[in-house]
RNA sequence: GGGCGGUUAGCUCAGUUGGUUAGAGCGCCUGCCUUACAAGCAGGAGGUCGCAGGUUCGAGCCCUGCACUGCCCA
């Protein structure tokens, strides 16, 4: 019966089946009280409402293919996936739609806010799991966790109990970033600071009692309505005698007092600078050193507040100018001068944050930093590229104070109550009835969530079901590997890292490997908000999934930033296309062969492929051998690239086999014998060619399991067997490693290469048989030719090949020679082009030259001969010996072709 | 301001302890519909490895400086 095999490779028609087919029988599902060695690894969450984007495809990708890889190396394997509560931005997202519909979140009240978040969370979430189903992702869904359920909830209050209970966990108030769209305060992290070119405001205070002036340089003049003071430097000369005495504040006529202060820079701006303690802060500090008063002149949404005065109401940067203008007005701008001022933005709103001072919960950090560097510095957590572990230790080493809290309603509320009566702050566990100091039952919960990182930096362990001792937990931590970007090695990795270790006791992973960035063609970082984001939904559907795996294991080297682009997408999808087309090759030339009485299985199970290769009349066909020998070094290389995260170098050995050795080569080579009239013969070449097939297939699984999936099942499996993501990982054998065979084919495709130059170099026809003469001077050379005279007349569309001991007489058609051996096509009709052929033996002889004359001067040197190796002096005697021999062919049949 | 990286073919990038004529994909040129694949096959051209010094028998690789460029932290 005929195989049904598309004629074109349509990935649309093969992925969603799989994709189904996985999830549905649950192939994934780990068991923690199966033996072997373990390979674990829990995924970074992604935002619970969010959808794939291109950087959840390459960190997918990597995982899954580091995943397959150690399940089919017989790993005990779990790929632990789940999602991210993401505070900031899914409370933004509601917030805005409920503005839509013209309805302030705020009036809506707390309870009412968090139903409504859910609902969305309800109704969007789920996208990115399906997405995720969808792209063939090996994960055991039946493990999948959410940072906001309550199982991770209540870990994330026994944690924060506890820390708070050692005292690693305070309140403080303090100047800090404040998002005026988000309406929360920010940690460090979360403000990118950027330098934008701006102003700076040269501002007239008048001095009271005198007609003299003090000018103040500032870059936000809508914050003078706050100043409290004025400071110079103690010990400038210009302004030491105003120190003591006030200065009426413009436009809001207050009387403040001009201090000395050493922090002040005496060479910024007039070296008199206006203290604003609400608004800034390093003035916030200087304001505590000299006991002045704070005025916050502005509300949480970044208008000016009842204490601007007039410009109370007004958005803060329409105040900016209309105060600039109003002291225009009253003469007391001196100047406005250019100046590129540094300004911290909200990661998330992309608005100018406002520093403002507040009550906030902090962790104290020092503590839980060092043993999280000192893990890294023993090599306890592995960071990979190297490179980022320094970022990581000067990070770390130069911690400050986490601000946990958050001025949000979706998230963990913090687990604090305040007593109305007392003001005594009780930190438990489950809410308390009365105040533990005064009895008092009038307590009130924190308002404030804790920052999403917080409960993300638990993730290792609170997925595991810590702090029970769970068999997943026993079994699978810590986990084995970290994937993820390099972007958050401190919003994330480094916080798992400390709180991990602080909790368990042991590092939460063995090793972190920090992926580049997906840029887009002209390198710009790819982002939804900028539009310059690729979707990768749609590019699998484009391109098919396997090829945009491949793709980005193709180009994911480690510390380079990834360029993605419809060239390099292209190329991917024509690899897979080139498989799809060889098992079609395969498929139906079986078919034909079938028609002989051959059958599938007698030629395929798979324990007659595991005794390939076959041989035949007693000895393995050259072509067998070197094919296996291939596939050892690949293996090799493959398996020694994932092991270190080269997912380029393994992709690129996987697609040079299957293409260049496999389908160019050997599928070319046993073409004839796979119809062989000697079914004895052809019986061979089918089983080694299933065989070889096979172990590409599952060589190339963990890249492309879709289309491997598919071809596998079309192969005859063990009864039972569900899925070649269930079948063994080829491994290096040693038996297989046949370095004869590999040089012996290596000279019979450089044969067949050199015909084919020579005879695209005399323009012969392509379809028309030339005879051509071999000769070299080596026995075991010739015979390994003869032995193979078929192929190479065959693949080089040869009339006949006479095989000669020696070297070829000088003489007309086209030659090749390399030390060795010498190659000629003598054709009746040739078209020499003998101006040609001279140039290309000019060059050819000047890079010889080149490279002899440089050997001949190294060898020459005595102290090259002392000191070098043994080993590269051999070698390049060696080579140089040939060199002069090719050099004198070349220069023989140079002077042929002049005279 | 401090720190880290990059600069190799027209483009995008590999190049693991320094060692013999520096690689890939795409693009380009030439010729082929050779019935698995034109998303293909065969052949070819193309690089003084950013610049200047230095170390070394020997440098794309190590050191110093410079230029351009990207990122992180303040």
């Amino acid at each position: 019966m005929p195989r049904e095999i598309a004629k074109t490779y349509e990935p649309k028609l093969i992925e969603p089946r799989w994709a189904e087919y996985w999830v549905k029988e649950e192939l994934f599902r780990a068991d923690p009280l199966k033996p072997g060695p373990v390979f674990s690894i829990v995924i970074p969450p992604p935002n619970v409402t969010g959808s794939l984007h291109i950087g959840h495809m390459l960190d997918h990708t990597e995982i899954d293919i580091l995943t397959r890889w150690h399940r089919m190396r017989g790993y005990n394997t779990l790929y632990l996936p789940g999602t991210d509560h993401a505070g900031i931005s899914t409370q933004r997202v509601v917030v805005r739609q409920l503005a839509e519909q013209g309805i302030n979140y705020r009036d809506l009240g707390r309870e009412e806010f968090i139903k409504r978040v859910w609902q969305w969370k309800e109704q969007s979430g789920g996208t990115i799991q399906r997405q995720m189903k969808q792209i063939g992702e090996s994960c055991d869904w039946s493990r999948e966790k959410f940072t906001l359920s309550p199982e991770l909830s209540r870990v994330v209050i026994e944690v924060f109990v506890q820390l708070y209970e050692e005292g690693l966990i305070y309140r403080d108030n303090r100047l800090l970033n404040w998002c005026p769209v988000c309406l929360t305060v920010l940690s460090d992290l979360e403000v990118i600071h950027e330098e934008r070119p701006g102003h700076l405001w040269y501002i007239k205070y008048p001095v009271v009692g005198g007609g003299e002036y003090l000018v103040v340089a500032t870059t936000r003049p809508e914050t003078m309505l706050g100043d409290t003071a004025v400071a110079v430097h103690p010990e400038d000369e210009r302004y030491q005698h105003l120190i003591g005495r006030k200065v009426l504040l413009p436009l809001v006529n207050r009387e403040i007092p001009i201090i000395g202060d050493a922090i002040v820079d005496r060479e910024f701006g007039t070296g008199a600078v206006k203290i604003t303690p609400a608004h800034d802060p390093n003035d916030f500090e200087l304001g505590k050193r000299h006991g002045l008063l704070q005025i916050d002149v502005m509300t949480d949404d970044g208008h000016m507040n009842g204490h601007a005065g007039a410009y109370a109401g007004l958005d803060r940067f329409v105040a900016r100018k209309k105060i600039v203008e109003d002291l225009k007005a009253h003469g007391l701008l001196e100047k406005i001068a250019d100046h590129v001022s540094a300004i911290g933005i909200c990661e998330r709103s992309k608005t100018i944050v406002e520093p403002r001072a507040s009550t906030q919960w902090f962790c104290r950090m020092k503590p839980l930093a060092e043993p999280a560097i000192a893990a890294v510095e023993r090599g306890e957590i592995l960071i990979v590229p190297e490179n980022r572990r320094q970022e990581y230790f000067n990070w770390m080493r130069n911690i400050r104070d986490w601000t946990l809290s958050r001025q949000l309603w979706w998230g963990h509320r913090i687990p604090a109550w305040h007593c109305g009566k007392c003001k005594e702050v009780i930190v438990a566990r489950e809410e308390p009835v009365k105040c533990t100091k005064c009895g008092s039952g009038e307590l009130k919960q924190d308002p404030d969530v804790l920052d999403t990182w917080f409960s993300s930096g638990l993730w290792p362990f609170s997925t595991l079901g810590w702090p029970a001792t769970t068999p997943d937990f026993q079994k699978y931590y810590p986990t084995s590997l970290l994937i993820t970007g390099y972007d958050i090695l401190f919003f994330w990795v480094a916080r798992m890292a400390m709180l991990g270790i602080h909790f368990t006791g042991q590092v939460p992973f063995r090793a972190v490997y920090l992926h580049s960035l997906v840029r887009t063609p002209s390198g710009e970082k790819m982002s939804k908000s900028k539009g310059t984001g690729l979707d990768p939904v749609a590019l699998n559907e484009q391109y098919g999934t396997d090829a945009m795996r491949f793709c980005l294991a193709s180009m994911a080297a480690p510390g380079t930033d990834i360029v993605l682009s419809d060239d390099r997408l292209l190329g991917a999808r024509s690899f897979a296309n080139k498989i799809w087309n060889a098992a079609r090759f395969l498929f139906v030339n079986l078919d034909k062969y079938e028609e002989g009485g051959a059958s599938m299985e007698a030629l395929a199970l798979p324990e007659v492929r595991a005794k390939a290769p076959y041989a035949f009349e007693g000895k393995v066909p050259l072509a067998d051998r070197w094919l296996f020998a291939r596939i050892e070094v690949t293996v090799e290389i493959v398996n020694d690239a994932l092991a270190n995260y080269r997912f380029h170098e393994a992709a690129q050995a996987v697609y040079q086999f299957f293409w260049g050795d496999f389908c160019d080569w050997y599928i070319e080579w046993v073409k004839p014998d796979l119809q062989n009239a000697d079914r004895g013969r052809a019986d061979v070449a089918w089983k080694n060619l299933f065989a070889g097939f096979d172990v590409a297939l599952r060589m190339l699984h963990p890249f492309m399991p879709f289309l491997t999936e598919e071809l596998w099942h079309q192969l005859p499996q063990k009864a039972g067997a569900r899925s070649i993501a269930l079948d063994l990982y080829p491994e290096a054998r040693g038996e297989r490693k046949d370095a004869a065979a590999l040089a012996e084919f290596g000279l019979i495709q450089e044969v067949i290469q050199g015909l084919r130059t020579v005879r695209s170099e005399m323009k012969v026809d392509p379809k028309k048989k030339v005879a051509a003469e071999f000769a070299s001077a080596v026995a075991k050379t010739r015979a390994v030719i003869e032995a193979n005279r078929e192929a190479i007349e065959r693949l080089g569309n040869l009339s006949g090949l006479s095989v000669l001991a020696g070297k070829l007489p000088e003489g007309g058609g086209g030659m090749r020679s390399t030390a060795e051996c010498d190659l000629r096509i003598g054709y009746a009709e040739e078209t020499v082009d003998v101006a040609g052929e001279l140039a290309r033996l000019k060059k050819e002889i000047e890079g010889l030259q080149k490279a002899i004359a440089s050997k001949e001067k190294q060898l020459g040197n005595e102290t090259f001969r002392s000191r070098a190796p043994e080993r590269i002096i051999r070698g390049m005697e060696e080579v140089l010996g040939e060199q002069n021999i090719e050099l004198e062919k070349l220069l023989k049949r140079k002077a042929q072709l002049e005279g």
